[in-house]
DNA sequence: CAGTGGTCTAGACCACATG
DNA sequence: ATGTGGTCTAGACCACTGT
């Protein structure tokens, strides 16, 4: 197995025309860490070795080390707990709420929801699934539209859009509640961050009959990207929510 | 001058009673720095002294500040400068726009909005915006409506309710465009975060005449409570955006 | 040049979990 | 008792900014 070579925190060659700058050695560290969670070299919830462990086998200082996972662990890629180590953090249904969930009801306490497949099947991307993905126009998608339901009512409607490669698999057998965690166990692609549009519209027929709303009344219209924790985006998401007595969520610090 | 105390990282009393647990040194330090910035010991912008003269001061080791000071910079209240030292956070345009100010043309680039004052005055607090604030019912507030525009055309209806205490001098002049700015410099109320609810809603007739969208026509309904760093609830705002060539960001990470 | 924050190391000890 | 992450310290050196 190949040795990880780091490059010391000094530069090398001062008079090298690298344009990259200064990179820290524990960001180095972190990089080799994020693509072997990346590459599945242990599963979600699992543990990931001991600092020492770590710091001894990439050559450098246990603190060195434990910055990189602390900046891991402030990312949501892991999880760390005193006494027992660090884990990969899993898209268990607690974390979902937390992070990627963000309608909750204006009485009462958050809940995830229930789902209810509406369509599911193969597709062409269309210009604008591929702008969103990064794929050429044409290439293959999934296309899910499904309807979810907070305490027993229709509250959201969504069509989801995958890639093909690796999601095509996702036609042929029933499709959980939550989606990341199956991403990730399943197909090895681990979702790590989400950037977010809204928009308030008026309800369309399609969505007025699922959510049981008047055609034109508003609703919240979410555009979601998410992106896998190498960077790529992995799923486009349009969700249109329902907000009588429900609402959105946003922390801004 | 009273020295600050700080107990030490081992439990002086292992026999106490105490409910707290176990308190890090570096939190006492960024509590005492906190507190004396949330005073007004330094204001925005100004540079506070090194991370040597504060352990000096405080009798720990510089990596124990250190790491009071970059908790604080992650919470956006101070920034850090590589060679010149670390300053108070400012709330300049930039400042807002990138954590508070959270619509954004769907083509283009993000900018500062620019505001009309509609009215000003003093009220007494009803049930809703008492509870907002923490206020008894009745209690004096300050309500300001204006419209906020963006690229000259209006994108924002808005109502905003402060304690008259301390803000009721803001009837007296023109107030500004960034407000938070001015929060900090004139009533020592420096922001730190906010939470906002977001909920789709029909246009009523004073939100459509301002915007010049037609009565009914689908708002994004922006609930916001904003707290100062000292944890207290400082105001409460509710806007209603166009969202036909806008959109909210939001980025879930 | 001196002074600042940023990185890296090494070691000691603490808090916590598990056996 | 052992092993984990968490805190605290001390010191060396690097990168950046201003004089």
């Amino acid at each position: 197995m190949a040795v990880n070579r780091l490059t010391l925190g000094s530069r090398p060659d001062p008079a090298s025309s690298e344009p990259v700058g200064f990179r820290p050695l524990y960001r180095q560290v972190k990089e080799v860490l994020v693509d072997r969670i990346a590459r599945g070299a242990w599963r979600g919830g699992e543990a990931i070795p001991s600092e020492i462990e770590i710091a001894a086998e990439l050559a450098t200082s246990q603190g060195t080390v434990r910055k990189a996972l602390d900046e891991m662990a402030a990312e949501n890629l892991v999880v760390r707990r005193q006494g027992r180590g660090t884990f990969v953090a899993r898209h268990d249904d607690a974390r979902i709420l937390f992070q990627f969930f963000k309608l909750a009801p204006d009485e009462g306490e958050p809940r995830f929801p229930e789902s209810r497949v509406l369509r599911i099947g193969l597709a062409a991307a269309d210009e604008a699934a591929a702008r969103h993905l990064g794929l050429a126009p044409g290439t293959g998608v999934v296309e899910l539209v499904r309807e979810r339901s907070l305490g027993g009512r229709p509250a959201v409607f969504e069509r989801i859009v995958l890639p093909a490669k690796p999601f095509a698999p996702l036609c042929d057998r029933p499709v959980p509640n939550n989606l990341y965690d199956l991403y990730a166990t399943r197909f090895g692609v681990t979702i790590g961050r989400a950037r977010e549009r809204l928009k308030a519209v008026a309800a369309g027929p399609e969505e007025s009959a699922s959510l049981g709303v008047a055609p034109g009344a508003p609703l919240l219209l979410v555009d979601r990207i998410a992106t896998a924790i190498d960077g790529r985006p992995a799923e486009w998401r349009i969700s249109a929510c329902r907000t009588d007595d429900l609402h959105y969520l946003s922390d801004l610090r």
